[in-house]
DNA sequence: AATATAGGATACGCAGCGTATCGTATCATT
DNA sequence: AATGATACGATACGCTGCGTATCCTATATT
């Protein structure tokens, strides 16, 4: 008995048809780019007939894009623990390494799609985007109020500046986001306002 | 007597073709959308043969990057005489008011079409990012040079982070760049290094 | 049992791609 | 002027992928 979704009559769906259309989709677009992920192939490779597939996805790329969400979608992580330049160094980091990897390559695709796919780009702020900037803000909000940052910082600024340079150097000047880079800007970009030590 | 292309024997290309195929393509671009220029579209509306338009380009959407760097290329300005922020924030600026027009759009289709193709991503450094990079950058070491900026600036960083924050509006969380955001990342990225005053 | 919905299979029409072939047009060269 | 090389326009082709529709079967609720 769902809490949710109140008891629909008739055969309910299938879990497993998703996670395998799901699955297969990932797999077909980290081999051979999103474009080798097709409704067609998704068929013959997962087996799930392409009405069950319509049924609840309304193209190819958006199974990709919640495919990706959900594979890769929980890693955040901001300490509190740490001082806020270290805290981002980590967080962004640990981005930064997942975006060098195969996950950043279909990651840069899904965001090409998304360039001209309004509901596509909507889903990636609210469920990729958002999430990691919200987490930001509050990290830097925080450290305001503990007094680790002067209170002149500009939050959202700060964000746009960071996640910025980061997904600049993915997808407007291709060029590998490296260890030295996520510090360099980290730095620059928190840099003015810490107070006391930088690290 | 051309210079370059030393008179190759057979009937020399129709120049004509090429710019009433370039036309075509950017209007109906700008129009629909990228995807709304297609090879038939372009062939049956400009009346250039399909087999003319694949001797000169391997597909549309190169097609659509030729006109539109054509068409929106030479737009860059850094003026000497201005102090440096100042000289940024006309120059941003100016690029931002592109960013936001109709051919803002097209960017934002290119570059996401550039995502999965590397022969489009290449064009789109060389012709695009690259020359606007280097005249920035110009313009910092320049202001290094006359005492305004602190030589202690590091030209390609800053230039992640400005043009970073710019693109990142622009195509990963698909808001506005208004004047406001573009001033107040332009004083972040060089206020710190600026000797004597800010403007 | 009756009803409602899902899943699998298959076929369909459509758009767009990129290639190939053809006769015709327009150059440089001889 | 004739020749050779290349471009142009027109047309046809096969292919892939899309999204829809239809049908039958399966599985749930009432």
């Amino acid at each position: 008995m769902p809490v949710v979704s109140p008891a629909r009559p008739g055969r309910p769906r299938s879990a497993t048809a998703s996670a395998e259309v799901m699955r297969t989709a990932l797999e077909l677009a980290l081999e051979g780019g999103i474009h080798h992920a097709t409704v067609e192939r998704i068929v013959s490779v997962s087996g799930v007939a392409k009405s069950t597939i319509y049924r609840r996805w309304p193209n190819a790329v958006a199974i990709v894009m919640d495919a990706f969400l959900e594979a890769v979608g929980p890693s955040i992580a901001y300490d509190d623990e740490l001082p806020v330049v270290a805290s981002f160094r980590r967080s962004v980091l640990a981005l930064a390494e997942v975006l060098n990897g195969p996950h950043g390559r279909l990651l840069q695709y899904l965001l090409g799609a998304a360039q001209s796919d309004p509901v596509l780009s909507r889903a990636f702020v609210e469920r990729w985007i958002g999430p990691r900037r919200q987490m930001g803000r509050q990290a830097i909000v925080g450290a305001v109020e503990r007094g680790e940052l002067s209170p002149e910082i500009d939050p959202d600024l700060s964000m746009d500046l960071i996640y910025g340079a980061v997904y600049y150097r993915l997808s407007v000047s291709f060029c590998e986001i490296d260890q030295d880079f996520v510090e360099a800007v980290i730095d620059r970009a928190l840099g003015p306002y810490v107070r006391g030590r930088l690290d």
